[in-house]
RNA sequence: GCCGCGUUCGUCUAGCGGUUAGGACGCCGCCCUCUCAAGGCGGAGAUCACGAGUUCAAAUCUCGUACGCGGUACCA
């Protein structure tokens, strides 16, 4: 194939959605597997709800994604003059025609048609106003917009995910290419960028399906192949609704802020709806540009679920490098601890998180001694009786040498036996003592990563407070 | 209403005329074990939405129905 051109072409009024990234991401994965060109492109038109700090936020989101772009971000603000001169070039070749028809007719019409019981279509009676009419009624400043002429004859959608689709004639009506105001209309400034960036392929959501004979329509018109279609099945929540906040998070930066990582949600929104063909599921960017093709992409729609990801992000978590997680945790709340004891906390940790905000969490027992501990645990393992076991304990774990794991579990499993206990006997009260729960990396590992003083000291205030009750 | 799209374990999916319908998440059990994870092994879980056709043979092809989703703007 002929190196591909493609782009991604958010609407800056709102954060970058999940389904958005995915869309991103497979025009992403589509250039770089064949050498082509991703260009950004913001789709600014609509005045009243564009934002300007919402760009930033969807450029920041694909950066993070690891979705760089070859060309742009253009914004279609910036490039009036070109749908000004696509719109009087259509006008002078009678491809576009100008209406005149106020709101309120159109309203009126719009009443009619629903009264009649059908729906609304805009019957071309403007078609008819003769060239010179024309001109001289827009030159006299009456209010016009400007509307395609569809051709009558049937239009045809060839698209790669959901086949080809052909619309009857007479199917579209001739919609609005330019308001009254001037500014031109979504449809147009599409496919006008569309053609003038060159692009071969279109890959977006299902939700502009209907749209896509309407560009069909306008590519005839400007002269420009159409590009292939490849209209993507959405993103629902877990309720088979459209995905959105109330079903946890949507937007890319709230997934950020939760702790997963870019890696993790790029493989995980990559399988909504596409698949390699084999079983594999774990797949960096570079093994997904290799594998990846469009006739692999599905048609039906997919529901987040945010178990798997979660799962997903986790095996990223225990595989990347020590001082990346790192690197990452630092915008979360961590405890003042040594490098070192941090360092080492995250090697027992890490495996038993599933996001870095968890993993932060499960470091706090490495800052300050804990104050609550277990109730259940209290019960099972602070008997008064115990706190001479755990007493003992600590004085022979400040004495092992060196104070490591293998020697302070050798020291345990001695007093243990001495004392006839099983070392879970030991250990529960031991690790209750120290993190305030019964559920820990395996003991003795954490005890050389919190260090001799701590381990004393909380061992030692556990027997004090389970002595005296 | 009209137009379009979709429908394989609870979820994500493989399958593209002949399979004991495969994998993954989740769930359950076992192993490992000082607890919890991770990991290993095993299990339950899908009359392939339903109904007609075509065919020796259909989850796979055709049509219809149901349900779901999307669109129906001088929004994107």
């Amino acid at each position: 194939m002929t190196a591909p051109r493609v782009r991604f072409a958010p609407s800056p009024t709102g954060s970058l959605h999940v389904g958005g990234a995915r869309t991103a991401l497979y025009n992403w994965l589509f250039a770089r597997r064949h050498g082509g060109t991703f260009i950004l492109r913001i789709e600014d038109t609509d005045v009243e709800r564009s934002r300007k700090e919402l760009t930033e936020q969807i450029l920041d989101a694909m950066t993070w994604l690891g979705l760089s772009w070859d060309e742009g971000p253009f914004f279609q603000s910036e490039r009036q003059d070109l749908y000004r001169e696509a719109a009087g070039r259509l006008l002078a070749t009678g491809k576009a025609y100008r209406a005149f028809e106020t709101p309120e007719e159109l309203d009126a019409m719009k009443k009619a048609a629903e009264a009649a019981g059908s729906a609304f279509r805009y019957d071309g009676r403007a078609r008819a106003i003769p060239a010179e009419e024309s001109e001289r009624r827009a030159a006299a400043g009456e209010k016009f917009v400007l509307r395609l002429r569809v051709p009558d004859e049937p239009l045809v959608v060839d698209d790669v995910v959901q086949g080809k689709t052909e619309f009857p004639a007479g199917a579209l009506d001739d919609f609005v290419l330019v308001r009254s105001d001037g500014h031109p209309l979504y449809h147009f400034t599409v496919c006008v960028d569309d053609v003038a960036m060159g692009i071969t392929h279109v890959i977006r959501g299902v939700d502009h399906l209907p749209n896509a004979p309407k560009h069909v329509a306008l590519f005839h018109a400007l002269d420009a192949p159409a590009p292939v279609f490849a209209h993507l099945g959405m993103i629902l929540g877990t309720d088979g609704k459209k995905l959105s906040k109330r079903h946890g998070a949507a937007g890319v930066e709230e997934f950020e802020a939760q702790g997963f990582l870019p890696e993790a949600l790029d493989n995980f929104l990559a399988l909504l709806g596409w698949s390699p063909g084999d079983d594999r599921e774990r797949m960096s960017l570079a093994e997904m540009v290799a594998l990846f093709s469009l006739e692999r992409l599905g048609a039906s729609p997919s529901r987040f679920d945010h178990e798997k990801l979660a799962w997903m992000n986790g095996q990223y978590l225990q595989e990347i490098p020590v001082e990346r997680l790192v690197a990452l945790l630092k915008p979360f709340p961590l405890p003042a601890a040594s490098e070192d004891v941090l360092l080492g906390a995250i090697h027992l940790h890490r495996s038993r998180a599933r996001t870095l905000a968890e993993l932060a969490r499960s470091l706090a027992i490495y800052g300050a001694d804990p104050v609550t501990f277990d109730e259940a645990g209290l019960k099972k393992f602070g008997k008064p009786g115990t706190a001479s076991l755990v007493r003992e304990l600590a004085g022979r774990l400040s004495a092992a040498v060196p104070f490591a794991h293998a020697a302070l579990e050798e020291a345990a499993r001695a007093l243990a036996a001495e004392k006839g206990v099983k070392l879970g006997e030991l250990a529960q009260p031991a690790r209750l003592a120290l993190t305030g729960v019964l559920a820990s990396p395996p003991l003795f590992e954490m005890i050389e990563v919190m260090g001799r003083e701590t381990t004393e000291r909380r061992l030692l205030a556990f027997a004090d407070r389970i002595a005296g009750s």
